[in-house]
DNA sequence: TACAATTTTCACAAATTACTGAAAATTCAG
DNA sequence: CTGAATTTTCAGTAATTTGTGAAAATTGTA
């Protein structure tokens, strides 16, 4: 499969990115040449568009099924796997920011509250703790919005973000509208 | 100086952590160990406390000043620059969550708007561009809630953080809300 | 200004991560 | 059940990233 010459520069593009999102620059094109595609890709033609090896693009996929972000069909009389991404945007920015915080955040939470259990043993562990806590409580609170985003339609995720400037108009009245 | 092993623990984790922080692992434990501390540090303690090289720590401090993550202070009678984190928490986020648009999103958010001005080749073009579009779209909405983030008081940021899971019935009431 | 203290830079070395081809494993049509 | 098509694994290599010590640059005080 070959690709157009905006295509090519997008992957690229995205290759680059693809290591500051804690993936990296393969990862980075192979999704970008995927979304970027309206039919769904076999293994060899994402192989042959970014010439890279064959071994590559499946350990490749192996990440981004691991990622959720892509999706598994079969073309009729074909064995071959075929691979598509989400065709609505939401649905992408959903997956990438639950499992974003699945790896950035939970294990941290973890380490985070092992640390409070602990018995502090002088004042800077004292001090340390009281760090550690309010890390905790922050990391906790993003936990509780991703679980939230997680459950919002793609329509309802649309607003929210669409709110923009108007969250701060919102908050200041939020006690009035939440008393029903 | 030297760390207790409460701190010493978190210091490795947040190095292992750091790496999926587009950090890496030393600068996730030089900062670890600066937050965790109360008072301020210089270089050669950080380079003590996690024994690795004053060159290192150079490299790494300033890695962490572009991040605007650390603050440099001068003590009276000394020579050396001390570093310390903010002592609001808050402060951290917000700087950690702009800082990474700066370095995750406005990149793209370029290379997707010249993507658009150029004239599409074929249908396959068409597509791209459609994909490339919505992306574009959702990534500066993401852009104007960070810049709204960057202008709120911490208290004002917990109490949108705090909402949790009522964010969804605020949605539901919102345009009430807004007629003011 | 001189110079000692301190920080930064940088070429090279070490460590880590990513990529490949070949071989093994799996899948499925006949 | 067989075997060709396809996918996955993996050991070795290539590429990239990170860390070091020595030297250069900067800073501030006497």
């Amino acid at each position: 499969m070959k690709i157009t010459p905006m295509t090519q520069s997008l992957v690229l593009h995205f290759g680059e990115m693809g290591s500051r999102w804690g993936l990296n620059r393969t990862l980075g094109q192979m999704y970008a040449v995927i979304v970027l595609t309206e039919i769904p890709l076999n293994a060899d033609q994402i192989s042959e568009a970014l010439q890279i090896s064959r071994s590559n693009v499946s350990m490749g996929l192996k990440e981004l099924k691991s990622w959720n972000l892509i999706k598994l069909q079969h073309i009729p009389g074909d064995r071959k796997e075929y691979f598509s991404a989400p065709s609505d945007i939401w649905d992408i920015a959903r997956t990438l920011v639950v499992e974003r915080r699945k790896r950035e955040l939970d294990p941290t939470l973890s380490t985070l509250r092992d640390a409070l259990m602990e018995q502090p043993s002088n004042e800077s562990d004292e001090y340390a703790q009281m760090r550690v806590k309010q890390m905790h409580d922050l990391m906790e609170m993003v936990t509780l919005w991703t679980n939230e985003m997680q459950g919002m339609s793609s329509e309802k995720l649309s607003a929210l973000l669409k709110l923009g400037e108007g969250i701060s108009k919102i908050l200041d009245v939020k006690d009035k509208l939440l008393l029903r």
